[in-house]
DNA sequence: AGCACGCCGACT
DNA sequence: GTCGGCGTGCTC
């Protein structure tokens, strides 16, 4: 009999592709284990078994695989059921859920880059001379791709050899991760339990009387650990007490010192003990009470809690119950390298049973995450993190807790798979029937509406932990403060005397500043000319600290000018309000304050963000100017004053969602003010105060802004009546793009009629040189999703059968909100 | 996605 | 005359 394996390529291809194996090979594969493949001419890739099995594919000859990667599988069977659903609902292939859900040092690919292993002295006898050649060339060069080496040696089955020079530690690859990788080792120390006693101790002084320099070791120790839990490292040790290795070994033999070694992964958590759960407050027993019952009937729970009601707090006293029963957790945040404090925090009570995953994590640290989940080891009982760990391989699913639901960074917008990690979690909770509990103080739309249809479970929180009061919002109408010139810069009159007094009083002030529609652009005064970016239909926008003029689309950049492009006048000005614009002035204004921003620029280091959060909670800063980030969750006990520089831009934001989202973004915001005993104040300035949504803002009324724009949604037919498919069309001829949507729109207006919205161009209407338009489908309450899907991938197919449209690309994106 | 194959314009 | 542009088709 033959036998053949079914496998997952990580490419965008529909089908899954088969290859033979050899009948021991069967015996040993099963679905989830890794198997590199050749593909195509030359490419060979690393794929995941889907199935095992004997039915010779009658059309093509298969070939054979190349080798076997894992002993055991690294992918279980529900996430490839959950890969499945994936694909299916997205609308995406099994190759692209694969590329986003299992980290690159996974899948090794024939790209990959070798280097020599310069520790290891190579016996060039034990090379063949091929190997020879590659080593040879290695040394001239450090670094080789695949594609050199099969030059090199002038032939392109150039894998299995590289892979013996692996073997031989001869080479390293810089994606072989999964052979390469070993996790670091510290040496730590600690006394004998023998002696940690005051009587012990005594006896061992008396017993090392002759030996000076141990006994001064054995005092060092201890005052290295009265003062601090955290384990000691022997490096410490060994410099503080500035004696050589021979007496740390005489103590060792002695039995007076144990020398422990731990994983480095295993050595950042800060000692401290582990505290006691806390005990709820009432009206945060009362919901933890109705989040459980809740659980009985429906698997997923919304717990709508103001900002500050404690919800962290209910959220541990859930956590504690699963994994007291064995169960793992996963608990999501929209960007987790925003929320060390939460982090922080969960380590008092969890310890190391906690496991970080994000995007900013080198691949050696995903890769020890992916296997201690999988292992269920002990130290991956609870995994924090953003979108992307929802694709770890969970063997014991018990509960997902999605923070900060509404939050708009959970959807992935490109690459493929556009997807929503808090439905998608919700699907992958059902699949290992765990329980869902979804957390926010601004809900999105179609969560409170679920909730409100007891599709989930709904439990509010209406009150701040330890009766702090509510923040005190107030507008403030920009019209009118312009109109009787009490403006300085960008500041109304109250916001600025609000600030001196916060300031007088020693407290800390943000304000905030939307991003979008706010990047200060240039323009000549005298003929009104604005440097445009050459691929992108945007205008530059300019960066004052690099003096420099950006697209923020392609990363175009050119120096500032000095004079117009257009017409050589010298008068230039500098349009729009950022938060770098918003810094200057009030450096102006406040000379002697410590002023810091908070922006994409300003946190791009791997710590920069850190530092910031840092400054405020050591009180360094007394102004933070920042954007959206300022709103995630943070948690400033000084703060006692918010202002928003301009509240217009977000409500006049061309999207279905722009009111929600500013709603739900002052709010946010507003919920950074005042965290402790004294009351918060707001400030937002607007042309518009009257405008509903502010009006709802002050009032606080979530509910109210629920109503009101559910109504509009149902009349405009938007979520969470209709979904939504939009499909993107693209070239780099406008023509070309134009007929094709328009042709699109046509075929799509056929089936699904007034449901069809567009071909319409989004406000950048070229990026990278590319013309984009947007189609959407609409698709009512009444109607099957499933089935709107399939007719948009039949249409999908014809239009792609047009020969001149083969070169359009077309991007589906389904749910793109 | 890659990659090779293949057919038309500006260069040693 | 060739190098190389990117349109087209295929990958078990």
């Amino acid at each position: 009999m033959n036998y053949f394996i079914d496998v997952i390529v990580p490419i965008p291809i529909q089908n899954l592709f088969t290859y033979s194996v050899n009948k021991d090979e069967a015996l040993f594969l099963k679905p989830g284990m890794r198997v590199t493949v050749p593909f195509g001419k030359s490419k060979v890739y690393t794929a995941i078994v889907f199935s095992v099995h004997s039915q010779e594919p009658g059309s093509y000859k298969t070939k054979e695989i190349e080798q076997i990667l894992d002993e055991k599988p690294i992918v279980t069977e529900l996430q490839i059921q959950h890969w499945q659903w994936m694909a299916s609902y997205y609308m995406c292939t099994l190759g692209e859920v694969l590329r986003a859900a299992v980290s690159k040092a996974f899948l090794l690919e024939s790209e990959t880059i070798i280097a020599l292993n310069n520790t290891i002295e190579i016996d060039d006898a034990l090379l063949n001379d091929d190997e020879l050649l590659i080593v040879e060339a290695l040394q001239l060069q450090k670094e080789l791709r695949i594609q050199e080496v099969q030059d090199i040696v002038n032939k392109k089955a150039v894998f299995t050899m590289l892979h013996r020079l692996v073997d031989q530690k001869i080479i390293v690859s810089k994606e072989e991760v999964v052979e390469q990788y070993k996790p670091k080792m510290v040496k730590f120390v600690q006394i004998h339990s023998n002696f940690s006693l005051p009587e012990g101790l005594q006896k061992l002084l008396e017993q090392l009387a002759t030996a000076k320099k141990q006994k001064e070791v054995v005092m060092h120790y201890f005052t290295m650990s009265s003062k601090s839990k955290q384990p000691i490292q022997l490096k410490e040790l060994q410099q503080l007490s500035n004696v050589s290795d021979s007496v740390i070994k005489a103590l060792e033999n002695k039995g007076v010192l144990e020398i422990y070694e731990l994983r480095k992964d295993r050595i950042d958590f800060d000692g401290e003990e582990i505290q006691a759960i806390k005990n709820l407050s009432e009206p945060q027993q009362k919901a933890f009470l109705e989040i459980k019952e809740h659980w009985k009937s429906k698997p997923v729970t919304l717990l709508h809690g103001i900002t500050s009601s404690g919800k962290t707090e209910i959220y541990v006293k859930l956590i504690e119950e699963v994994l007291k029963n064995g169960r793992q957790v996963l608990y999501m945040l929209p960007e987790i390298a925003l929320t060390t404090q939460l982090i922080n925090r969960l380590k008092l009570y969890f310890g190391d049973k906690i496991a970080v995953y994000h995007s900013k994590y080198s691949t050696n640290e995903r890769v020890e995450v992916w296997q201690n989940v999988l292992n269920q080891k002990e130290k991956a009982q609870l995994v924090i993190g953003a979108r992307s760990s929802m694709f770890l391989p969970f063997q014991n699913l018990g509960l997902v807790i999605v923070d900060e639901e509404h939050e708009p960074s959970y959807k992935q917008y490109s690459p493929s798979p556009r997807y929503h990690a808090r439905d998608a979690a919700i699907v992958l909770a059902n699949l290992h029937k765990a329980n869902v509990m979804l957390g926010s103080a601004t809900p999105a739309l179609e969560t409170y509406y679920n909730a409100q249809n007891h599709k989930y479970g709904l439990v509010s929180l209406t009150k701040r932990f330890g009766d702090v009061k509510l923040p005190d919002i107030e507008l403030i109408n920009l019209r009118d403060s312009y109109h009787k010139k009490q403006m300085q810069g960008h500041f109304s009159k109250q916001l600025l005397e609000a600030i001196k007094k916060a300031l007088s009083e020693n407290e800390q002030v943000l304000l905030f500043q939307n991003r979008r529609g706010f990047s200060p652009t240039v323009e000549c005064l005298t003929c009104g000319n604005s440097p445009q970016c050459p691929n992108c239909d945007v205008s530059l926008t300019y960066h004052q600290h690099k003096r420099q003029l950006r697209c923020h689309y392609c990363g175009y950049h050119i120096a500032m000018q000095e004079a117009c492009m257009a017409c050589g006048s010298s008068h230039l000005d500098t349009k729009g309000l950022g938060t770098e614009q918003i810094e200057t002035e009030l450096k102006s204004i406040f000379p002697d304050k410590n002023i810091a921003r908070m922006d994409q620029d300003t946190t791009r280091g791997k710590h920069a963000y850190e530092k910031l959060i840092e400054g405020l909670e050591q009180g360094e800063i007394d102004i933070m100017v920042g954007t959206q980030m300022l709103a995630k969750g943070l948690d400033f006990r000084n703060v006692s004053l918010v202002g928003v520089m301009n509240a217009d831009n977000l409500l006049n934001y061309p999207d279905f969602r722009a009111l929600e989202r500013s709603f739900q973004l002052l709010l946010q915001v507003s919920g950074r003010a005042g965290r402790t005993s004294k009351q918060g104040k707001v400030f937002i300035q607007s042309f518009n105060p009257k405008h509903p949504i502010l009006q709802q803002v002050v009032s606080q009324n979530y509910e109210e802004m629920y109503n009101m724009q559910t109504v509009e949604r149902f009349d405009f037919k938007y979520p969470p009546y209709y979904r939504l498919i939009k499909i993107t069309v693209k070239d780099r001829k406008f023509i070309k793009m134009q007929t094709a949507a328009t042709w699109l729109g046509a075929s799509l207006r056929n089936v699904f009629k007034e449901n069809i919205l567009g071909p319409e161009q989004p406000p950048v209407g070229r990026i990278r040189n590319e013309y984009i338009t947007n189609l959407l489908v609409k698709i009512p309450g009444n109607q099957s999703v499933k089935k709107s899907k399939e007719i948009i991938r039949k249409i999908e197919r014809s239009f792609l059968s047009i020969k001149d449209f083969r070169s359009v690309k077309l991007t589906i994106d389904v749910d793109n909100y």
